[in-house]
DNA sequence: ATTTCCTATT
């Protein structure tokens, strides 16, 4: 650009003249804050311990601040005053990694008889030991509490952030008797409007995955902050619980509670698990006309809900114009891509992250790994391995292994898949023996798959996956009675197959289906659907490919499971929701099979459709008769 | 003069 050139002369202009800065309100930078010190050193006012004190808490806390000279201005003074520990405690404990200093500076204030810790002291004591994971010290410390005699233990913030040391440490019992002992004074509850107390509890319970504690406290609080929602929303969404994240977002909007950045960021990946396009798109418009920040942080959730809700295109126009894109933003548009099948973007992308100067992360690799793995892309997908271990120095990990297996084992080199999980150093996880059982039953290895599969019980004896997988193996080669036999196994053991689940959002309404459902309120209409698709299918030439099926029943049964898989189901209800043309998005909980596969091919063209399917791995784009896939998954 | 809770990527 032109422009750059005159700017940039404009910046590199020395200053005009040399102000030194006489008062600390007025210091901006570092530099500022040098000039003055040297000054008040000259004219003896360093002396004064609050004017001391204030270069400290400048160098210490401030956003400019520089932790290493606020250190070297604690350690030239000759008394320091209970202020000054304070800053200085607080500062290392917010530190990255220095959070054990603040306990031994803590620790030298013990033995200074001249100053005694005080309420503000605890709060960042306390802090430093959480960073440290310090239970010992944690407990030391409120013994110390306990004793000082002052009655610190009845601050807020200090009992707050005693809360917080067991709850975070998970010693959940005693959080609770100190939440008890402050809150409910003689067996009844006493609301002092101390709404943080409440929320470290709820979040201590959600730390340790208990929702159910979580939520009754939560239920019952007498008052809620934007915090306790937010608290709520991120829990159940990182533990999994995508629609109780979403349920709890719903209600907040109709209570007209407050929403904010955090809720935002912290509901955006349940959307984006359950592809509730919708939804997301809502949250993107509330960021943009209230005002909220879209950052690096708010932008790369919002790339990640587009590329996981099938607008791979938004998620790519959004990316543009993002001003400042950090390693996460990266590795969402380039995951994105990956899961949509688009090999050579997400390369092209890793290669211009490089050019930007973002140094690509584990998390990256992981990316273009997947990218490699789903274009069959074997040579490249090498390459950049080599490259992750003994040129950029990354460990890899077990997904990075697993994508390996993956990417083998799709594209048939099964020996080498098999000897790769054989060497690799960390222990083959579950996940890793079923993509390559799942591979054996593609290329029908059957020797290899019984191998993988015993190893796959040994570690997982309960997932259903592997004697599903077995019995599909089984199937796919007409050995009727060995599926019968591995059926048998599941039944004793009672492990039961996790059912096929897809879902569509109709009008920001996700409607969920499992197989054979019809719970739906329009299920005659919708099951009227099916037959015609059926039909029309089979007016097209269709033949079902019933192996597939994993019932040894007439062919005509198998025809009809076939016909009611959930994805099925959820298409034939889009269809029936919709005008004519408008796109289908279907989300699948497991990976769509080959039967649904070739025939949601035929649906695309027949009713002018474009449908796209989200399954376990990857992104399906169905269009007048082809996918995005190339068949390739 | 100071202090507490919630934040994205496979």
């Amino acid at each position: 650009m032109l422009s750059t050139n005159s700017t940039s002369f404009l910046l590199n202009k020395p200053p005009t003249s040399l102000c030194i800065q006489s008062d600390i309100k007025t210091c901006k930078t570092i530099k500022d804050l040098v000039q003055f010190h040297a000054l008040t050193i000259k004219n003896g006012r360093i002396q004064d311990p609050i004017v001391a004190a204030e270069i400290l808490r400048f160098s210490a806390l401030s956003a400019r601040g520089n932790l290493e000279y606020a250190r070297l201005v604690f350690n030239q003074m000759k008394m320091p005053n209970c202020f000054s520990y304070n800053t200085i405690i607080r500062a290392y404990s917010e530190s990255k990694n220095e959070s054990l200093e603040a306990l031994i500076i803590y620790d030298q204030m013990l033995y200074d008889e001249f100053v005694e810790p005080n309420r503000f002291t605890y709060p960042s004591v306390l802090k430093a030991c959480v960073k440290i994971k310090g239970i010992e010290e944690g407990k030391q410390v409120h013994g110390q509490i306990v004793k000082c005699g002052v009655e610190l233990d009845s601050d807020d913030f200090v009992v707050s952030n005693l809360v917080r040391m067991y709850a975070v440490c998970g010693v959940m019992d005693d959080a609770r008797r100190l939440f008890e002992n402050y809150v409910v004074g003689d067996g009844e509850l006493v609301s002092e409007g101390n709404v943080v107390l409440w929320n470290v509890l709820i979040d201590g319970y959600v730390r340790i995955a208990e929702f159910e504690s979580a939520r009754k406290l939560f239920d019952i609080m007498p008052q809620r902050s934007v915090v306790s929602w937010n608290g709520m929303i991120a829990g159940y969404a990182q533990n999994g619980f995508f629609k109780e994240a979403i349920e709890i977002f719903r209600e907040m909007q109709m209570r007209n509670e407050c929403l904010n950045y955090v809720t935002l960021v912290s509901v955006l990946p349940a959307i984006s698990r359950l592809g509730a396009l919708e939804l997301g798109k809502w949250v993107h418009v509330y960021a943009e006309r209230n005002d909220i920040k879209l950052d690096d942080v708010l932008g790369s959730a919002l790339i990640d809900m587009y590329s996981k809700c099938g607008s791979i295109e938004k998620a790519l126009q959004l990316f543009e114009t993002l001003p400042y894109k950090n390693v996460v933003t990266w590795n969402a548009i380039i995951g994105g891509l990956a899961m949509h099948g688009r090999a050579k973007d997400a390369l092209d992308f890793f290669s211009s992250m490089k050019q930007s100067g973002v140094k690509p992360s584990d998390v990256s690799y992981i990316a273009v790994l997947t990218a490699c793995s789903h274009a069959g892309l074997v040579d490249e997908g090498r390459y950049y391995f080599e490259q992750m271990v003994r040129i950029v120095g990354l460990k890899p990990r077990i997904e990075h292994y697993g994508c390996m297996v993956d990417l083998f084992s799709r594209a048939g080199l099964l020996e080498e898949a098999e000897k790769l999980i054989l060497r690799m150093p960390t222990k083959p996880d579950d996940v890793i023996w079923k993509a390559l059982l799942s591979a054996c039953r593609v290329h029908g290895h059957i020797e290899m798959g019984q191998r993988a599969a015993k190893h796959l019980i040994k570690l997982a004896p309960h997932d259903s996956g592997c004697y599903v997988a077995l019995s599909n193996m089984y199937a796919s080669l007409g050995n009727w009675v060995s599926v019968a036999e591995t059926r048998l196994k599941m039944k004793e053991l009672n492990i039961k197959k996790v059912p096929g689940c897809s879902w569509i959002e109709i009008d920001g309404t996700i409607n969920e289906f499992v197989v054979e459902d019809d719970s739906h309120p329009r299920a005659h209409e919708i099951n009227l659907m099916l037959e015609e698709m059926a039909n029309k299918l089979r007016m097209a030439g269709y033949k079902p490919d019933t192996t597939h099926v994993l019932l040894n029943v007439d062919e005509e049964d198998k025809e009809s499971a076939l016909n009611h898989h959930s994805e099925k189901i959820a298409i034939a209800f889009g269809l029936i929701s919709t005008g004519p043309k408008t796109q289908l998005q279907i989300v699948k909980n497991l990976r769509i099979c080959g039967d649904c596969h070739a025939s949601v091919k035929l649906i695309s063209k027949i009713y002018d459709r474009r449908i796209i399917v989200r399954d376990r791995s990857r992104f399906h784009h169905f269009e007048n008769g082809f996918c995005s896939c190339m068949d390739y998954w």
